[in-house]
DNA sequence: GTCTATAAAACGATAGAC
DNA sequence: GTCTATCGTTTTATAGAC
């Protein structure tokens, strides 16, 4: 086993449950296995373990956001596949959770990656959406900037009121919602 | 000064920015003023006193919300009404926060409290739409629950990736496409 | 009610042996 | 590379004087 690779990917469930205020290297170490010359060998403390993680998750939410909005099909149903994906729903958004961390905000690198990830996933919400305008799907001549950052804040939004309620029910309400109000855009009233 | 009343608005504070699992009773007594003994004569400790920041945070929001959501006007106009007032975005919401916070979701009694505001504000919404429906306002007919989770959902969501992106940009976005699409609601394609 | 003293444990890291 | 020992600080209290 690579001390290094456990490291981080303890680290990453770590960050993803407890935040990085939450999360102390004391925690890291047992749940990978290693110990505390291991880790501070490898990294030169919490700060630099964290960033490795969080650059990590980023590049496997990337990997992800790239197979799911591959341009195939009308934006809505692209939008549709993407939003109806299996998702651990009270565990939230990994990213989402470090949002919240006001250490993660507060250190430019370590924020860097999370800002990366929504402003790269609107972006890639802004190009279906200006295809299937270019395509004429939609009814409506509308801003698609706007509506990227309501779907990217629908989806997030719902993580969090899902984990207020502690329920599922309110996210898959909103997906519902917001479904129901994207459908009536490419189709006219009865 | 009440040092009870300055350990509870201390605590709001420090759990807004900081969450329960940032927050230390240190912290807490610097900035009421108060020293160790006052905090452990008013509360038996941490969790009791997040709890009454909690409660006294979670009164002030229902309050703020029952004076917005007042039944004044056509649907669209009390949610526009109540979307479009002055927030401190990048601050985030007080809620929405603790919904990420692992200890507060862990303790049932602390999580209450937030699962109230949001299910009260759903179920508000909900009155505010059907009363729309029963009015003819709308074009549709539609699952009112799914559009006020889905209401509530971009406006937490924009709170977390206007955080994750340092701007208030995204969140203006995502107002603005969330007004858009609730207009479609109300008027036919031209 | 508030103060100061005390304390066991955890936090975040460093040092040096192996 | 990993281990154990150590370190100063912070955490979350408790105890008892005032």
């Amino acid at each position: 086993m690579d001390a290094k690779e456990n490291l981080i990917t303890s680290a990453q469930a770590l960050l993803w449950e407890r935040g990085y205020v939450g999360m102390s290297p004391k925690a890291i170490q047992q749940r990978a296995g290693a110990g505390q010359g291991s880790m501070y060998h490898h990294f030169s403390g919490k700060a630099a373990l964290a960033l490795a993680a969080i650059q990590r998750s980023a590049a496997e939410m990337q990997a992800q956001i790239d197979a799911e909005l591959n341009f195939q099909g009308t934006a809505l149903a692209q939008i549709t596949a993407f939003l109806q994906r299996e998702r651990d729903v009270l565990r939230g958004c990994r990213m989402g959770r470090l949002a919240q961390d006001p250490e993660i905000i507060a250190l430019e690198e370590l924020r860097q990656p999370v800002d990366e990830i929504f402003s790269g996933l609107q972006q890639r919400l802004i190009d279906v959406l200006d295809s299937g305008q270019a395509n004429h799907e939609f009814l409506y001549v509308f801003e698609t900037a706007d509506l990227a950052a309501m779907i990217v804040s629908v989806l997030q939004g719902a993580y969090v009121v899902a984990r207020a309620e502690n329920s599922e029910v309110p996210f898959k309400r909103a997906m519902s919602g917001l479904l129901f109000t994207l459908g009536t855009l490419t189709k006219p009233a009865i």
